[in-house]
DNA sequence: TTGTACGCGTTATCAA
DNA sequence: TTGATAACGCGTACAA
């Protein structure tokens, strides 16, 4: 590490360290004669003079790090989340810095602990909670402590700490999809509800059984499957479903990518998508473009999400945890065919 | 940020800096009286001491950073090959440092001068140079400034710099699908070439051109189209090759998502995609498992070439540049049927 | 084994 | 407008 410091700058251009960083950082002091000034960068090209962030941050007192925390990068969900706070990060000139846990709570309070080594700006954190207290109050207690530290958080899913939150629709919007489902003519739903103690998955459960409810229908406990929130989870899911032989017009799933596991193992099993039994998932990944037949859902705007939420932790903190709820909207496709 | 320092630790211990670092850090003087150590602990513990990374990173001279950049972090190519990462390098200690730039050379260039900034430990670049050799000199002299710092560089794709490099088989794999396809009887071909000046579309168009040379057979030029490297390129590809009515049995795609693309585009026209037409691409991203029918592509195992390239910029520098190949294999299903 | 004191590269305060 | 110089929080010779 043989870099060249300031002070190397300064040397080189006749002036003073003072007067170096003046003229290179333009800080509020301003006051630079525009000679010197020249003559200062003129050293710095000349030496491939690169600032030190990390100094920089120590004598700052702040730095220029944004921490993003997902439970999987490789999943679309995440991914459209990761692209939206990426953009966003770099218009206010922060760098993000990704943490994919891998659905483990403990990596997640890791990595917070991290993140406030790094003195990270601010925190972004996307990702069903799930119900376990202990866990939970470990959680609230790194993020509180990070917090005191003078660091912003901004949660995307389910208000459930006392921070800043963009609030994803997932009751309403499950019950819309629910509703619409039944106004299109179903009547015996099946669900893949995901795990237990899954808050997401649990919200969208009741906002089913609400919509069904409010149409008079509703879903036969024996109908709801639990499994994994993942794509395998879905397939496996769907197959017990089906091999229960159970007679359900349709089966929601309490997310995208566990109605395409769904739709795979429909068609393993020799039932056709659509006409043969309906399908919908919650969510509207980009990957649902080229899904066969196209799969309904609840839109939510990824992108705008992770820019929502990064948007949140910028500027002045406010004296209350702001909830920014993003609407959530059901988009009828060809898996769900109006039925008889 | 009324954080609480070292010293904050070290006075309620009642013992000096030194110890204290010591006992939290464990250097290489690891020597600290159990009874101590234990004190220094229960202060560190009792004042919720974060030790400062930055601090940490200006005394010892070097960060525990790691820095990646792809194209675009939405695309499962790269969101993949991040998982890869981000396992690997949380495995080695390091922090990620995501940088998505939308396939723009100049924010390649402007995130690697701010990872050096940074001092990041290594940088990791993903994603296809392009044939423009004033990008490609500045590219170089920013991460030779980059590595004249101390700092260690892994590229992802094709051996064009002068570092570390993970290659992918893009013309062998390219050359082996078309020999494969061949075999099966498929005749006239097509191709999504991608833009102009596009390197890793460019070796596997070569590879193309090579196998189907090597079994006899050729692309007609205007069976090649150009457009971009992304789904909806393929899909705008794939429409103009069909409007021109082209004769062809088999359409290659140098990447899955414009492959993907070009499906949609087939079905749109009424194309039965495998019976109809046969379709190909390249990558074996992780969205195909749900495409249907199911796409013959060339597999390049991404979680796999994110953490070799992550291991490659740890360790010992190399005197030479090195340069790891992986394999890429045809895999054929269901979008390319053997063909009589 | 522990403590003192200096250095890391930069910003910011205060004089000049 | 410029220049010394003191922080910033930590690691680590060197000394005790």
């Amino acid at each position: 590490m043989a870099s060249v410091t300031l002070s190397d700058v300064a040397r080189e251009a006749g002036v003073s360290l003072a007067t170096a960083s003046r003229a290179i950082n333009g800080s509020a002091n301003r006051t630079v004669r525009p000679e010197l000034r020249d003559r200062v960068l003129a050293a710095a090209a000349a030496l491939h003079y690169s600032p030190d962030a990390n100094a920089q941050a120590m004598a700052r007192g702040r730095t220029t790090t944004l921490g993003l925390i997902v439970h999987d990068i490789a999943d679309p969900y995440f991914s459209s989340i990761a692209a939206g706070v990426t953009t966003a990060a770099e218009r206010a000139g922060l760098m993000v810095t990704l943490a994919s846990t891998g659905h483990d709570p403990e990596r997640e309070i890791a990595f917070i602990e991290v993140l406030q080594s790094q003195r990270a700006r601010a925190i972004v954190m996307a990702g069903s909670r799930i119900e376990d207290e202990t866990v939970n109050d470990r959680l609230r207690a790194a993020l509180s402590a990070y917090r005191a530290g003078g660091g912003a958080v901004a949660m995307i899913g389910q208000p459930l700490f006392d921070v800043d939150t963009v609030a994803i629709e997932n009751t309403a919007g499950a019950a819309d999809l629910a509703v619409a489902l039944h106004a299109a003519g179903y009547r015996r739903f099946a669900a893949l509800a995901g795990p237990a103690g899954h808050l997401t998955a649990r919200d969208r459960m009741e906002g089913f059984a609400a919509g069904l409810a409010s149409r008079g229908a509703a879903l036969a406990p024996e109908h709801i499957m639990r499994s994994a929130f993942t794509r395998d989870g879905g397939y496996e899911g769907m197959r017990e479903l089906l091999d229960s032989g159970a007679a359900v017009d349709v089966v929601l799933a309490v997310n995208d990518v566990m109605a395409v596991g769904a739709m795979a193992a429909a068609r393993d099993a020799g039932v056709t998508v659509g006409t043969g039994i309906g399908i919908a998932g919650f969510d509207d990944i980009v990957t649902l473009r080229d899904v066969t037949p196209s799969l309904t859902t609840v839109r939510v705007p990824l992108l705008q999400v992770g820019a929502t939420a990064t948007e949140l932790t910028l500027g002045e903190p406010a004296a209350e945890p702001r909830l920014e709820r993003v609407a959530s909207t059901v988009v009828l496709r060809d898996s769900t065919p109006p039925r008889a």
